[in-house]
DNA sequence: GATGAATGAGAATTCATTCAT
DNA sequence: GATGAATGAATTCTCATTCAT
């Protein structure tokens, strides 16, 4: 296997987990999985991480700290609330098209990774729901439970990502990200019946 | 521990599963899990199922059909399209209050027990979009794709349980269904920006 | 032909075994494939015999002498060395066309039965190598050893069998019979090279 | 236990599973008695065979094909009918004196892997008909099934075998080659009765 | 950095046998 | 006599991890 100096094989092995993780989950993916389609030895991977749980760790957190970053980034710059909503969705429409692959597996099957993060850090959750705490705390929103005002945004968009990853709607997101602003926007605006 | 009491060995089997199926998911539990948490020995569960996969099957299929179909009887009932979303949504808030736990492992859980079940089985999802193709079909709704209304009234639905299976909102979502309603109906109602 | 005349149970369970032990093996089949083929429960087993072991050693012992006692009663009427090994190997036919099965079971599959039968114990081989030493005492056959010559009796008739359990020849070996007692008849009669 | 040793595990393995197939039969042996007649962990002979089946048909495969294709070299020398059964049943003989174990499980033991030859593999039963054949054809024997044929030429040596492998006869067949090769040559030509 | 045989714990499953009913 | 759930040991196999080379 010919390598160049500057070594990719960590990346490789990264990359090809997500795949393997997102397709199958992670226990039933096995190093040696991930090992043989990366086209490396088993014993190789643990010159990169210390362990599977480790690598399953170092595959989460970077990935999704950068993720609930980038949607820090996009929310501050609108102005109204409206705006933030909606750059936050299509933010969350171009990474799902952008690697589909590893947006299923940040979002729906990284197993208790989601445990391990600091208290403090960010995510896409927090990210949103302190738009809409803001915004109901100036009036922009309703009064409403925040918490509840963001599993609505959420909902609008990651149950759009899971009907696409079962085939059920087109597989981009983009292309649709105007309806589910609408609809996030529309759903945290109702008041109860 | 009994021989042969009244207590049935086979829906203990089937309750302690989905429990730990639940809380840790279905790779992460062992038929030894399993069977020490029922309190029989492992050779015993295979009287009452013939593989781990068979039980999580068993345990799987019975209840989502009978959610479904639940589901299907809810919708039928109320004339107007709005009662009818009320009605399902409700009926998801009452499935999820009634057993938090298998709601989780019927909606959130079963990995790849969905792809067993026949192509034309009764699925929550489909009960929901059958309703929404045909209230749009009737102009009861905006013209849209049905698939993508039905990702709207479930993530009002889902994302509000996965928030409470995480404790970010309160367990029952019985109390805020006018709320998880109302979200469903505006954002189904919404027209894209 | 029942033990006890109030049930045939035992005799069912005894004539199934054999013809499992045949078609797969004695490790090879389970207690519960013997009382599946039966129509019993498992448990019902232990009532007709101590044990698996029990069952195979009943189903062998009894059928075993059976056939060695009739072999020895077929050597005893006549007169002729070339008669009685004509006799035997007719034997050998009509026992392998009447129950090729149990003949199977008796001949090629009771693995490690044979070493529990009584050191003076009747024996198809003994039979075979007593008629062949006395005939070889008075000369009637060319001076050998009688092991060997009853081995090319034995492989006479029982190689044939083999190849009709493979379905290499015809299923019943009465019709060359005639054939199997000539080969073996030449055979001891033959001097070394 | 050295990790990297010269010694071939893999050939250690096949080693000893001939040697305990051949003494208890295939179904009584269990992997975890071969690995410790080995002195590795059970684990480890995953890392050469894929499972015990394999296994199981590595060790007979090669061997079976390799005595087979011997025989066929033996038997194609000599231009005369009895001379080429001579050579076979010579090499028969050698065969099993060199290694009575291997010949035992490659002629006994394997149950069940003579099927999974492709139907065009050589074997010792096809290269001794295939001779018989051809001289049935040339009038070089007298005329009769070329298979039952077979069956005397095998019968001749398979037989002693069997009695070598219980102590009923000498366990080296070489010397009485001879003996062996003039028996089947007189049976396959003697006539019916 | 890389290899891959080896480990040891544990997975799912089978099976002969027992025993309360 | 019969049942079949239950047992506990054993079986095949997997897997994360180690380590001599």
């Amino acid at each position: 296997m010919p390598r160049h100096p500057f070594s990719n094989t960590r990346q490789r092995i990264e990359d090809e987990s997500i795949k393997l993780f997102a397709a199958r989950g992670i226990a039933e993916t096995s190093v040696r999985d991930i090992t043989r389609a990366v086209g490396i030895s088993e014993g190789a991977l643990y010159r990169h991480f210390e362990s599977k749980d480790d690598l399953v760790w170092q595959a989460f957190e970077r990935n999704y700290t950068a993720f609930a970053t980038e949607l820090d980034r996009l929310a501050a710059q609108p102005t109204s609330t409206k705006e933030k909503i909606a750059a936050m969705i299509r933010g969350f429409c171009r990474a799902h098209d952008e690697n589909p692959t590893l947006f299923n597996f940040l979002v729906f099957v990284q197993h208790g990774q989601l445990a391990k993060l600091p208290p403090d850090a960010p995510t896409p959750v927090r990210v949103v729901r302190r738009v809409l705490e803001r915004a109901i705390e100036r009036h922009e929103l309703p009064p409403q439970d925040p918490d509840l005002a963001a599993a609505f945004v959420l909902g609008a968009v990651l149950q759009p990502a899971t009907f696409a990853a079962y085939g059920r709607i087109d597989d981009k997101l983009q292309p649709v990200s105007g309806r589910l602003i609408s609809a996030a926007w529309a759903a945290v605006n109702a008041t109860a019946a």
